[in-house]
DNA sequence: CGACCTGCGAGATCG
DNA sequence: TCGCAGGTCG
């Protein structure tokens, strides 16, 4: 293979520097994956090195599968070691968690088991104190990601009124968690640091297997993942990681710019490169993201340039409402769709938070437009999934007493709180774990009634334990549904009883799914692998709008990026404690959002937003004014949708406004009392007619009010 | 035990 | 406005 005609000199430079340290400072859309995937060919294909000898860590799932597919269809390698911190540790422990005092069929917890058991610890010793729950997790994840002892942070936050409450319930944390058999994800992390730190036979073996280490999103990186890292490249130092400090944009997770930055320090003889060249983003746009991020301090420094033509103007809208800018900017697809030959998955609105993404989706939903949501609401987060779920972790790991208290009484056993804390006092009494009491029942001190609905419980989880290696794993979940008997968990005439069920149904099929692409894959392997998967890394290629937030598309480009919600307190987003440090976190998340967009980008804003029940007024973000773009507005309120529209359409398309479809259709066909057709929400009658907004009362779903050059209707009659 | 009522608070979220 | 947690009552 000729790398040099593969890639630009910039990137070449570093693909070929093979030993010792090496630093890539990579500008968004400079061709960072490439980088690193050819620099990992060029290992094998020139330098002889065995892939099995190469570790790439990448910051999602997602990217892991995108890099492992890349280096497979350039070397034809398969099965290297591509994946996140996460899997890497959890494959890690996997191994050798019984020199921590764990066992290797070990639960991993998220954030909502931790949750619980920080309440339950709190109820129990600090009534007063449940309000706290969510700081003292923050608190015991911000501890584990620098590495700290309970001890260790108690001095660190000596000055907080809650330190001591903070650090106790960490050390009482950290027991259940061992007595449950179960790591948190920040445990995953510290726990293989812990464990190399101790074992220097086991930090060699991987030391001696990993000789080429890559971590890409070096920006994003905290702590105790570099402290890792720098372990495993300690006996010979071959180390390459890849970052842009202009996008971390996780600082408020404990991700530590520091480590780029002061990557130097750490490797006094490693070479810095950058890439500089965007090949991503038109002239305008990237001209865009340079101004913005310019405005802040803290940098390494980096110009992008692209000899690419300056292309369209970014675009600046300020529309009324809220509702408004989404007609605006769905006014702004369907025209480019129809009239510029675009696809909808050309198209990403970007916001800051995701309460904003509700008006385009109820307005796509009604206008027939397909979309789809990145993030927000998260599948294996469902109550439905998660009781499921627990039911197989307590089949793995019968230790893990929170998956049982979980699924306990549900479906509904007739087993009460009252019930289930004199199982827990019976079985502390004996030392036994909740599985060990349930199949020893007649040991414990019970009353009979208690007794026999926990016996026939205790019937259902030994039966689920015992079975487990009878059947392959798709077959194994399908016989925990039937056992279970989640069917009639359910009512199917309650819609919201339906979905639940169609979620367990569309898990059971990513279950068949999994079993198909890895054969014999056993239970607890996929349970370990499911506990690090989110939604953000599911692939496919629908034709859909994507709506997400801007964390949520890292790493993503699109043809045409609308950012929206541009207003002072939403974004930036602005707490009472802003410091410039935060400002300039949100410019950087600014500065990705621009970045994602290939040919078209636009800023909007809406001078009145519904939000918490009634509307707020926000200025201008200041992002907007940065970004040199605000001429062209007027007060906001005097505007309608309109307005707005018509002058976007003459003045950003004059060529195609004639044409264009949405905006010529005939709206004289609607009038009071036509019955109408609508492929969503079936048939409909028009009671009042205001302007372009119709109110129709549909027989399904009720009266709502649409956009009649926007909403796909058809006329039935009158 | 479980259905219903009330009050509170509301950020982004890799794994 | 909406979702959750905690309290009350049948």
């Amino acid at each position: 293979m000729d790398y040099s005609t593969l890639l630009n000199t910039e990137q070449l430079r570093p693909v070929t520097d093979t030993q010792g340290a090496v630093l890539v400072l990579a500008g968004a859309g400079s061709g960072k994956t490439r980088v690193l995937t050819y620099r990992i060919a060029y290992l094998i294909e020139k330098c002889g090195v065995s892939p099995y000898n190469i570790l790439a860590i990448t910051f999602t799932n997602k990217a892991a599968g995108e890099m492992k597919e890349r280096i497979r269809s350039v070397t034809g390698e398969d099965g290297m070691w591509v994946m996140t911190f996460h899997s890497f540790c959890a494959r890690v422990l996997r191994n050798d968690a019984d020199k921590l005092g764990h066992n290797r069929n070990f639960s991993i917890y998220g954030e909502a088991e931790s949750d619980r058991i920080i309440t339950r610890i709190l109820k129990e010793e600090h009534p007063e104190d449940t309000d706290k729950k969510k700081s003292i997790r923050w608190h015991i994840s911000a501890a584990k990601s620098i590495a700290m002892t309970p001890e260790q942070y108690a001095l660190r936050i000596k000055d907080n009124p809650d330190s001591a409450l903070i650090t106790q319930v960490y050390a009482r944390y950290e027991e259940e968690l061992a007595k449950n058999n179960a790591f948190d994800f920040d445990d995953l992390l510290l726990k293989t640091f812990l464990l190399f730190a101790m074992h220097k036979d086991v930090l060699e073996k991987y030391q001696d297997r990993f000789l080429y280490v890559h971590v890409d999103e070096f920006q994003d990186t905290n702590k105790i993942q570099f402290l890792l890292v720098k372990m495993l490249v300690r006996k010979y130092g071959n180390i390459f990681v890849v970052g842009d400090d202009d996008q971390s944009i996780y600082g408020w997770r404990g991700a530590d710019v520091g480590n780029i930055l002061n990557f130097k320090k750490d490797y006094p003889d490693c070479r810095i490169y950058k890439l500089e060249r965007n090949y991503r983003s038109s002239g305008n746009i990237l001209k865009t993201a340079n101004k913005v991020i310019a405005n802040n301090a803290g940098r390494m420094g980096k110009q992008l340039w692209t000899e690419k033509d300056a292309g369209v103007e970014v675009a600046y809208r300020s529309l009324c409402d809220d509702k408004t800018e989404a007609d605006f900017v769905l006014e702004q697809i369907l025209s480019l769709v129809k009239n510029r030959g675009y696809k909808y998955s050309d198209f990403a609105i970007l916001v800051r938070i995701n309460s904003l993404t509700r008006v385009f989706e109820d307005r796509m939903s009604s206008y027939g437009m397909p979309y789809k949501v990145i993030g927000g609401f998260k599948f294996y987060e469902r109550k439905e999934i998660k009781d499921f779920i627990a039911y197989l972790r307590m089949a793995v790991n019968p230790a893990d007493s929170e998956s049982i208290t979980r699924i306990i009484n549900f479906p509904k056993r007739g087993i009460g709180d009252v019930c289930v804390e004199a199982l827990i006092a019976a079985c502390n009494a004996r030392g036994l774990s909740l599985f060990e009491g349930l199949k020893r029942l007649d040991e414990l001190e019970l009353a009979p009634a208690y007794r026999k609905k926990l016996a026939a419980f205790a019937a259902l989880a030994t039966d689920l334990a015992e079975n487990k290696e009878s059947m392959p794993l798709d077959e194994y979940v399908k016989y925990v549904f039937d056992k279970v008997d989640f069917y009639s968990a359910y009512d199917m005439d309650d819609p919201e009883g339906r979905t639940k069920l169609e979620n367990i149904d569309q898990f059971l099929t990513s279950v068949h799914e999994f079993c198909a692409d890895n054969p014999d894959v056993k239970l607890e392997e996929y349970l370990q692998t499911l506990s690090l998967l989110t939604d953000a890394d599911e692939t496919d290629e629908g034709n859909y709008i994507t709506i997400a937030t801007i964390h949520g598309v890292k790493g993503l480009e699109f043809r045409c990026v609308f950012i929206v919600g541009l207003e002072e307190g939403i974004f930036p987003s602005l707490r009472s404690d802003t410091t410039t440090a935060d400002v300039e976190e949100e410019r950087r998340i600014m500065y990705v959002a621009i970045t994602r967009a290939q040919e078209r980008l636009w800023l909007t804003n809406a001078g009145r937003r519904f939000r918490f029940g009634k509307y707020e007024s926000n200025s201008v973000s200041r992002f907007v004014k940065e970004s040199g773009l605000i001429a062209a507005t007027r007060r906001p309120e005097e505007r309608t949708v309109h307005h707005t529209v018509q002058k976007a359409l003459r003045r950003d398309m004059p060529k195609f406004a004639a044409s264009n479809a949405a905006a010529a259709k005939d709206l004289s066909v609607f009038k009071p009392n036509a019955v109408v057709m609508h492929p969503k929400f079936g048939r409909g009658v028009i009671n009042e007619i205001n302007g372009e907004n119709a109110r129709i009362a549909f027989d399904a779903l009720g009266v709502k009010v649409l956009n009649l050059r926007l909403a796909p209707l058809t006329i039935q009659g009158e």
